[in-house]
DNA sequence: ATCAAATATGCAACTAAGTTGCAAATGTTA
DNA sequence: TAACATTTGCAACTTAGTTGCATATTTGAT
């Protein structure tokens, strides 16, 4: 299992064109253990070697420009990270975040998201789509 | 229309148990010919009179108590604020931002966000949905 | 009108997420 | 293994937003 991660880790930054450096490993291993989206320094504090922070923002960027990191932006000064899983950098699905804990969960399956969330016992209390793009003024 | 403009904003105020005061006033006033989500900066720029900015940011944060205001976020690590309209502080119109000049708009008359908005000349390069509230273990 | 209580304001200093520049370290390719 | 490209770590910086506190303004009761 954890040998197939290794693989998988080694593959995906080989198709990325990114150098396969031990820091890179450690944050995506991070990453994939969290299976939501977590905080630059949620990501700090879960690993064992220290990191500078700059470190993780850049090594997050460089994931994110290959596709192989989403960053999920929620209504907080910071944001939260988190694999890629079914969407784009174009596309995501919807996320949920607890106003008292603070987490961030993904709500992927869901195609009535509202609704669905409630029943598996999601209280929700406010509601945002945001689309993000070029105005008519400057598509031109 | 000007005092039309005046009467409104001092029985908002008055309904919403707030002070009527000259900074509550102009700040609306500036809400109001904005007609989309601006920042605190774009406030302090657009006003004639100069604002303290813990001023802007603690008289939004009033209005936005009383439902006057609204917080749009936006995926930037500032936040434009607009008039609440067509929205509660429960649920929310879409917005749309622009990642060229940074203006954000509201598409609240359409039911179809993505595909009515490219036809308003809209180019979206992405979409997320964002909910709010308390998970499983928060709810309890 | 006026005084007291409640609320709002302005200033200075702070917080914290994220960024930039640069020299040293590490990874890759030939 | 040398040469080049990328990554890392440090220090210093940027900036949206916050906090504490003393002063000023608004309001409601007298």
């Amino acid at each position: 299992m954890n040998e197939n991660l290794d693989t998988h880790i080694y593959k995906m930054l080989t198709e990325a064109g990114l150098y396969h450096t031990e820091n890179r490993v450690l944050i995506l291993k991070i990453l994939f253990n969290a299976r939501k989206p977590i905080s630059q320094e949620a990501i700090s504090s879960k690993s064992v070697k220290h990191f500078d922070k700059v470190t993780i923002y850049r090594t997050l960027e460089s994931l994110i420009k290959a596709g192989i990191v989403h960053k999920a932006f929620i209504n907080k000064r910071a944001s939260h990270y988190e694999l890629a899983h079914r969407c784009t950098t174009k596309q995501c699905h919807p996320h949920f975040t607890c106003t008292k804990c603070g987490s961030t969960h993904c709500l992927v399956d869901l195609s009535m998201p509202m609704a669905a969330a409630n029943h598996k016992g999601f209280t929700i209390t406010h509601q945002q789509v945001h689309l993000e793009g070029l105005c008519p003024a400057c598509s031109q």
